[in-house]
DNA sequence: GTTGAAAGTGTTATATTATATCAATTAGTG
DNA sequence: CACTAATTGATATAATATAACACTTTCAAC
C-alpha cells in the first residue's frame, strides 16, 4: 500500500506532484477558510502525507509518520486527523482496503468512485455520480432513499496490463 | 446488525421466510453437486444461519451461533466458512458493515449492489450490472481492466422513511 | 480394501483495524 | 480576563482477521 509509483496514479497519468501536493493544501486552506473549519497542523500534515503519497494510506501507516514528526503516537491522532478530512471532503476511506486517500476533486461533496489496481496499488479517483446510475434508479423505484454511495472496482491499472 | 425485521429484507417486501431458506438451501445444494463442491455441515449451517438471519452477520455473531450449535468457537471456523461462501457465490461481504448477507440471486457468479438501511439494518441486493455502468465506461476507456466491483449504498428504506 | 494426497476442521496465538474515555491544552467568545 | 467548546495525546480495550499446527475426513489410485 505505501511504495507505489507516483507516476502511475491521478487517473493513472503522470504529472507534477509536488505542484500537485501544493495546490491541494492551498485549496483546503481556503475551503477552511471559507467554512470556519480549524486546519490544525496535525490535520494539515495528514493531509500532506496522504497527498505526498498518493495512494491509499492505512490509518496506521499515516499514524507512523505522524509520529516520526513529532505528533502523537496513538491510534486516536491518525483516526481523528482522518476523520476531520474525510467528514469534509478532503479525503476519501477506500472501504476495500480499510485505507484513506486524498480527494482528487477537493471543494464540492460529492460520492466518490474508484479504481484500484490490485497489482500496483494505484488508485484513481473518477468523477462519476453516483445519483445518476442503475443503482440509484432501481433505488428510486422502491422508494429507498440513498444518502450515500460506496463505488469501488478493482483490476488491473493501464501501466500493470500485460 | 442482529436483530432485524425479516419482513423489511428481500428488496424491503414481506415474503413466506422459512420456505425462502430451504429453496436457497436446497439451491446452494444443487450448485455443490454440479460443481463438485464440499458442502460440509459447518458451511451448510453457516449458509443456513445467513439465511435466517436475512441480514448482514458479522463473522463473531455467525461464529457464536456456530459455536453454540457445536460446531468449533474459534474465529476460523467462521471465517472459513465463509470464505468458501462467498467464494462461491452463497454470500456476500458487506464492505460498509464487516459483514457477510446471503446472496438473493445464487447460482450465476454475479457483482452484487446493495441497499443499506442505517435505522433498521435491512439489506437488498440488486440485479445492477456492474459492468453495465458508468464507472465500467471510465475504466474502459482509461484503459483500466476491471475484475471486481463495489457497490453499497446507505439510507433509508421505505419502512423507515418518514 | 489399503494407501497416499488433498481438503477440511479446530485450536493456539497473534496481527490488524478501530473506538471509548480521561486529563491537559488550545482556540474562540463575550 | 473568564468561560466554553474544540482539540490533542495517552491509556486501555474492542472488533475484525489471519498464520500456523495437529488431527481428521474425503477421494482417488493402486
Ligand atoms: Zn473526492
Ligand atoms: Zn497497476
Ligand atoms: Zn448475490
Ligand atoms: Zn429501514
Amino acid at each position: 500500500m505505501a511504495d507505489v509509483n507516483p507516476q502511475a496514479l491521478l487517473g493513472f497519468a503522470s504529472h507534477n506532484h509536488s505542484a500537485c501536493v501544493a495546490e491541494a493544501l492551498a485549496q483546503a486552506e481556503r475551503v477552511c477558510q471559507e467554512h470556519r473549519l480549524r486546519f490544525t497542523d496535525v490535520r494539515r500534515r495528514a493531509l500532506g502525507i496522504l497527498l505526498e503519497n498518493h495512494s491509499a494510506l492505512g490509518a496506521y501507516e499515516l499514524l507512523e509518520r505522524l509520529d516520526n514528526e513529532g505528533f502523537g503516537s496513538k491510534p486516536p491522532v491518525a483516526y481523528r486527523a482522518l476523520a476531520f478530512l474525510v467528514k469534509n471532503g478532503f479525503a476519501h476511506r477506500i472501504e476495500k482496503l480499510n485505507a484513506y486517500v486524498a480527494c482528487a476533486h477537493p471543494g464540492a461533496q460529492h460520492d466518490p468512485a474508484f479504481l484500484i489496481c490490485n497489482d500496483c496499488g494505484a488508485i484513481a479517483e473518477t468523477p462519476v455520480s453516483a445519483s445518476a446510475g442503475r443503482l440509484a434508479q432501481t433505488a428510486r423505484q422502491s422508494g429507498f432513499q440513498i444518502s450515500r454511495t460506496i463505488m469501488e472496482a478493482e483490476g488491473q491499472c493501464p501501466q500493470c496490463r500485460p
